[in-house]
DNA sequence: GTCTATATGTGGATAGAC
DNA sequence: GTCTATCCACATATAGAC
């Protein structure tokens, strides 16, 4: 152990800048050579400390994401308990598993918003091997989840509750992946979206607990919204004016002063 | 015109292929060499029709984008003509915009889901040329649809709807990438979760209707949702057991028969 | 418009000295 | 563990014959 010299440096300092690098230029568009001169070691450091390019990404990813699944059972388990045996509210549910995803945007030490980014985007890579490997890291915990939630919705139909899950995973993935063409389209960054105070350029950990709180409604909302086909999905024909639209309106009403 | 031999099917094949692969493996995970091989054409034929890579990845997306952006364009437009100044309901503008964008899945001719997957993954590629190019191309019908929101939803916070917007194409996109960790996990592709009567293998067309089927009414839930601090995102102490969460409850039950 | 041949660069990976 | 030097496959792009 003593005689590792700056071993752990090196290796840390790869995967650091290679996290980064990932993030910004995808997989495909980082060369190794990039990596290594960023991170200031040599070209061969990847391959002795890693094996490949590929084994980078992996380990990249598992680094984080060992806390991200460890600490999402741990939610889970303790709403569990705390609930002991009764049902749970999807709205606990949502905020154990998206809220817990979200804390890593706070804290650097997690991964920060470098990381959630990186995730965002890597989700929908079309790189083979990238998701398989994301599919196995994800398996235990989605498939706790996906129980937790047929157990918290005994009336939805199961596959109903699949595909809402699909859209809330979407919704988080795009939003945290930060390459929406609506901030390209509107020059301003998600953190202009903020409001409030805070002025200048804002700090990422704001910026995730300010994304976390509007995003977690939204994917409420989206969960618990009427099933399709009893109202036909979109009603042409609403029984009267004042009744299938302005539901919304009121909601969004009542909060405004 | 009439002396330009098989210009045309080349041309074509090119961007057909280039289409699919592009799709399946990324932009930088196809090389030319592969386009032109499927497409059996000559190598140089790329440079010689679009000038570059660039160029051709651009030639893909423009052409059919050019019916989206039309298309869309109209919608709203008849939309605000049969309205007569009255404002929009969120779920017609919703109906203009993604479904419009669905009905391309539902129809070969317009890119079919080979498109709508290419888009959906393509939307969060690190690019930098891919992103500003694609933001040119949707920045018109963003606007468009953006003003139309918020004169439907007069009382909601601009930012606020920004944000849901923001979230409704990632879910959308994210639906359309079909690269979700889930169907990794449970094994099984959307078409399997559309349930119903079709054993096998479904078509992409039958797949895009469900899909719209059951995006719309998750993507109206998200955008009618409480606005954020209401209940606090996410209410610990509900006023009574039976007051916050069972309105969705009673949504989703009363469809099940 | 199409093709062959090639220019020119960069990628990941490794062998072997230190 | 670190470094240099190098192998070799493959990338985009183009020049020039047909």
């Amino acid at each position: 152990m003593s005689d590792q010299k700056t071993n752990h440096d090196t290796r840390d300092r790869i995967l650091d800048v290679a996290e980064q690098l990932f993030m910004a230029h995808g997989y495909e568009g980082t060369s190794l050579r990039v990596i290594t001169n960023t991170a200031e070691v040599n070209l061969a450091a990847v391959n002795y400390h890693f094996g490949s390019k590929e084994a980078l990404l992996r380990e990249v990813f598992r680094r984080r994401l060992a806390w991200l699944n460890r600490e999402r059972l741990r939610a889970l388990d303790a709403l569990e308990s705390g609930a002991g045996g009764a049902p749970l509210k999807p709205s606990q549910i949502l905020e154990a598993f998206f809220g817990t995803l979200l804390r890593i945007g706070e804290d650097e030490a997690l991964g920060g918003m470098t990381f959630l980014r990186l995730l965002g985007r890597t989700l929908t890579d079309p790189a083979e091997f990238i998701r398989t490997f994301l599919a196995g890291e994800y398996a235990e915990v989605i498939e706790r989840y996906k129980q937790a939630l047929f157990s918290a919705l005994p009336d939805v139909p199961k596959a109903e509750i699949v595909w809402r899950l699909h859209f809330m995973l979407g919704a988080m993935s795009y939003a945290i992946a930060g390459t929406d063409v609506l901030q390209v389209v509107t020059g301003c960054e998600l953190s202009d979206l903020a409001g409030e105070e805070t002025a200048g350029a804002i700090d990422d950990t704001a910026l995730a607990r300010r994304l976390s709180q509007r995003l977690m409604p939204f994917l409420l909302g989206g969960l618990r919204a009427p099933l399709p086909g009893c109202l036909d999905s979109v009603p042409h024909v609403p029984p009267s004016e004042g009744d299938a639209e302005p539901q919304t309106q009121r909601h969004l009403q009542e909060k405004q002063p």
